[in-house]
DNA sequence: GTCTATACGCAGATAGAC
DNA sequence: GTCTATCTGCGTATAGAC
């Protein structure tokens, strides 16, 4: 018979690792508390990954990986300009919706210890030269008013990551912390962050 | 002789701790460490502050003290729209030049226990209702185009204030890890921002 | 591979001398 | 008020039975 199973204690650590490490980051993760999540003992932890940091390394690496081939992808095809940032602001936006504590962890996590960062990160090479070749190539062709595209980059990313890390702070100062009406606010943003970027770069 | 010493312990260690506090956050900073900088010993600390806690929430709350204040001032003044937004994008991005650590720390500090940031931020009540009404009347009057005035300040905010929280990430992304390259493109934000801003909400 | 029991170190907190 | 020494609990990690 086969006896493959689909459902093995690695995957299991592995998934409960990665929903207890966003919720609570390194430092606030607790071995116990993955164990139980997974479903087993704080030993079978140690046995599967040797440490509470090889576990979290194998999480933030991956996650990593996970992230940032999905940017590039749709800003680098060969759809106008305005198509491009809708559909990137639309695709990303509906990410962080599906993932609403990334943002807060991620973030956290690379403020903390900037050696392991660094040294995880440039081992996945992620590179935006070509990304900012496509906007400087637009820039030429007019198609958009000209600029530092390193600052439509960092503009875009944070219109959209900023309302999903700054939550519980937006929250109470926008909606006097009505969730319903925050997380309808964060999917407006669909519409409302390429209106407000579209509106700023293309030529008048 | 008049032996009033400014530099008291009290301050020594509330001046330790909010450097401490700020670079490592609550999880990640350790009495002893904030004992060093304030250069006494540990158990004065819990003489003054019981516990590490309370240390934190004196920081902690008056920092959010602090910002907020600031914020709106510039942006309730009667002066034309276009100078408010500049006024506004220069002090905060000077102030946060300043404080660079201080994003990352309160987004970290928000997202950890939200009972706790609730508590301490509605006990300073900080209310953004005449910045709504402000944006509001800017719009019926014609200055700026319609658009949720929440996605304004979110917008502001986000593109001020990411960059710092992100800084890790983006300095090696968009300045391969460059140091001074990355501080003066934030420098030159004071002016890209205003710009990108401006020529999204003024009319055509 | 999986478990229970335990070792070990660290960090917050306290006791008590001065 | 300030210090040294110590207690205590928690969390990672390991030993060892099954």
């Amino acid at each position: 018979m086969n006896d493959i199973k689909k459902d093995n204690t690695e995957d299991k650590i592995l998934k409960a690792a990665k929903t207890i490490f966003i919720r609570k980051g390194m430092d606030g993760a607790r071995m116990q508390e993955i164990a139980d999540e997974a479903g087993i003992n704080k030993a079978l932890l140690h046995y599967y990954f040797r440490s509470k940091q090889k576990l979290f390394e194998a999480i933030f690496s991956n996650l990593l990986n996970q992230i940032f081939p999905n940017i590039s992808s749709i800003l680098l095809s060969t759809k106008p300009i305005e198509e491009k940032i809708e559909l990137f602001v639309e695709n990303y936006i509906e990410m962080l919706l599906q993932n609403p504590y990334l943002p807060a962890f991620v973030l956290k996590e690379i403020n903390r210890d900037s050696d392991f960062f660094e040294n995880t990160f440039k081992s996945n090479r992620i590179d935006l030269s070509q990304l900012l070749l496509m906007f400087e190539n637009e820039m030429k062709a007019g198609n958009i008013r000209k600029m530092n595209p390193r600052d439509l980059i960092a503009n875009l990313l944070a219109m959209c990551i900023f309302p999903f890390a700054a939550k519980p702070l937006l929250k109470l100062l926008l909606f006097n912390d009505d969730h319903e009406n925050y997380n309808r606010f964060l999917e407006e943003r669909k519409k409302t962050i390429t209106e407000f970027a579209l509106n700023s770069i293309l030529p008048k």
